[in-house]
DNA sequence: GTCTATATCTAGATAGAC
DNA sequence: GTCTATCTAGATATAGAC
């Protein structure tokens, strides 16, 4: 007799282990349905399609939507944030931005949902990111504009409002992942190819760099 | 006996009247509602507690949630896309891109919810304004780029890809309306007050006059 | 740990009295 | 033209056999 398979009983090791797949398998997917349809929108069932499961398995590994939804946006903030990294005291200006600017678009062009998903939560009030906002990223914002503001009084970079410049970087580079959509559409190619990416991330380090006088 | 009160009868011009009343009530409730929430996260009874009517009345003035959708979605494309008008041949660049900035920030300030409904649909897939996105805005987009080219071409301009140009401005100007709450948490500020909102216009314009060269 | 069946609630939409 | 009551579909979530 197979005790594991009649009773279910997994030994802690197994156990974690499938929950481990399984929650890979699930947390993409979910990304891609909240992504689209914000959080309200999208619908357990649609995410249990996606991933290819039972609508209950979800509730069993996350409980319910608002858990999952929680657990994906963990996920996300950090590779969001990530690229202000690029701005340190000690780097070289013209170095650096082109390093964040880099980072932001590639992640814009490598994890449009992810992108999207982050959109969509500000767009719909912020309700789960507010507080992280205005503590963390304003602080974080603080700092690297400081950076900033040091390099212009040593006449590295032209003036200019170094915490509305940060806006600015975000929407440029994040417009290729959000409005995705809208910008095939006039443009007309996808921003699938390797040719278009670059092109799109010249101009926009280009804008970057001529708007702090680097160029 | 009032056959008005009893029957419901109203002669036409009274009938119009107040339908025109009462669409003119529901349609900003639902700008509202959809622009929070995008269209499959809106709930027609959030819209009708926002217009302070009964449900009913909304299917009896809309027929149903699609067409509502697509009424309010009506309003707001025209609004979004005549500040391209600035741009003419004949213009000074500078002063037709300070009207272009000008414009598009100003509808981020005085319509945020009109912006952030916008940014839902194309988000969400632009299921309902794909097929617009595809065809006129994309050769009005190509006719105002081929005057940015001309402007190059005769000196006028630094060098630039004039159709990326465009997405760079609209997300520029469009994020202090779609991603208020962050700029809000991050600068320690609401854009609601004349001098803040000064500031970023005379931000996005300056970014946009570097890009161009024109500063 | 899996998955069918189901309970419960809320959505969009309509009927019909007023 | 208004609005309560209600229909039906589809949502989240859970129970319970396997």
């Amino acid at each position: 007799m197979n005790d594991v398979l009649l009773s279910g009983a997994l030994d802690a090791s197994e156990k974690g282990r499938i929950r481990q797949d399984n929650e890979a398998i699930i947390l993409p997917a979910a990304e891609q349905v909240f992504a689209r349809y914000g959080f309200r929108g999208a619908t357990m069932q649609q995410i249990a399609d996606a991933a290819a499961l039972p609508k209950a398995n979800l509730h069993y590994y996350f409980g319910n939507k608002q858990t999952l939804y929680l657990r994906v946006l963990e996920n996300i903030l950090h590779d969001w944030l990530s690229p202000l990294e690029a701005i340190s005291a000690r780097a070289d200006p013209k170095t650096a931005l082109a390093e964040y600017v880099g980072r932001k678009i590639t992640f814009s062009f490598s994890r449009p949902a992810a992108s999207k998903l982050f959109a969509n939560e500000i767009l719909q009030g912020a309700q789960v990111v507010h507080p992280l906002l205005k503590r963390d990223l304003r602080q974080l914002v603080a700092e690297k504009a400081h950076i900033l503001d040091g390099w212009i009084a040593a006449g590295k970079l032209r003036t200019l409002d170094t915490t509305h410049f940060f806006f600015s970087v975000w929407s440029m580079t994040q417009t290729y992942a959000d409005f995705d959509i809208q910008i095939a559409a006039v443009s007309g190619e996808e921003m699938t190819s390797e040719a278009a990416q670059t092109r799109a991330t010249a101009h926009v380090l280009s804008s970057v760099w001529r708007i702090c006088g680097l160029e």
